[in-house]
DNA sequence: AAATCCAGTTCTAATTTAGAACCACTCGAC
DNA sequence: GTCGAGTGGTTCTAAATTAGAACTGGATTT
């Protein structure tokens, strides 16, 4: 039957698990922070079904996490490139990557790294500080339920 | 056909997606990181059919996200509790519920809030650093491929 | 101008999901 | 202690989604 649709959730993570939460989506955001633009590159790069791809593509410039821009190297064909709302996507990528390099290599596999182009050194695991700048954990929050704009 | 795995991929991304990214894994995650932790809390509140929740909670016992624990109220029943690797997926939840906040609401809809339940303030934005302390964004970083632990 | 590349679309078959029905065990009330 | 409800599933079927191959039409290369 038909997936259920979280987009008018209350809650913002259900919210954008509806948009970008499928099995593909950040796979191929990841692609595009990756520097790959063309249909193709992230096509074979992902061995993604071409019908897959071109139905995520659509949904993605659809929701203005990507857009069609002309073709970087002046040919007549068209790129996907990261809007502002795409950008936005970069700490969940880092997340899960840092997540990934924790929890699910064995000692000595090899791995891709994200590194500080500035340095060259890998750059630090992310933490979540409260409004007052200590550091804070899971611990220390809680989900506050139905706040209205007014109230931000 | 069979979905593509990528549980052996060496960018952790991927096998991060391979372990939690499919349309239902972090929803559950994020019901349990909510203090949710019986089946059929998590079954009404996601609304979600009880085979695949079912199917969901013995692959991330499987995966050591969660476990069975005694169940706190005394009785016979069994409650799944996130483990420590469970835990650790904290900052993905927080990393997309950030990003859903930003872009995926109209002015006056209502949503929920995570906050610091010392001071009751909401949790400040997530930031990447550098190894030396400075703040970066995606321009200033790179992916390294193929870095073997050795050289971690 | 022929051959190849690019960015898809269309088609079919296999897999996955939703939802309902069912089941055994536990609990709470009487 | 037993009857009804609640818990934590499993099994079944139908519908939706996905993978992969084949096809298409315009752009590019040769």
């Amino acid at each position: 039957m038909k997936r259920k649709s979280f987009r008018e959730a209350e809650c913002p993570v259900a919210r954008a698990l509806d948009a970008i939460g499928d099995w593909w989506s950040l796979l191929i955001i990841r692609d595009a922070f990756d520097g790959l633009r063309r249909f193709s590159e992230i096509q074979q790069n992902l061995g993604i079904a071409k019908g897959m791809l071109a139905s995520r593509l659509r949904e993605f410039v659809k929701l203005g996490i990507l857009e069609l821009v002309p073709a970087s190297d002046g040919s007549a064909y068209q790129e996907y490139a990261l809007t502002e709302k795409g950008r936005g996507l970069f700490l969940v990528v880092v997340a899960l990557r840092q997540w990934g390099e924790g929890h699910l290599y064995q000692k000595g596999e090899a791995r891709s790294l994200l590194v500080d182009t500035r340095t060259g050194q890998p750059v630090a695991p992310l933490r979540l500080y409260a409004a007052d700048g200590r550091a804070i954990d899971w611990p220390e929050t809680r989900v506050e339920s139905k706040v209205a704009e007014r109230a931000l």
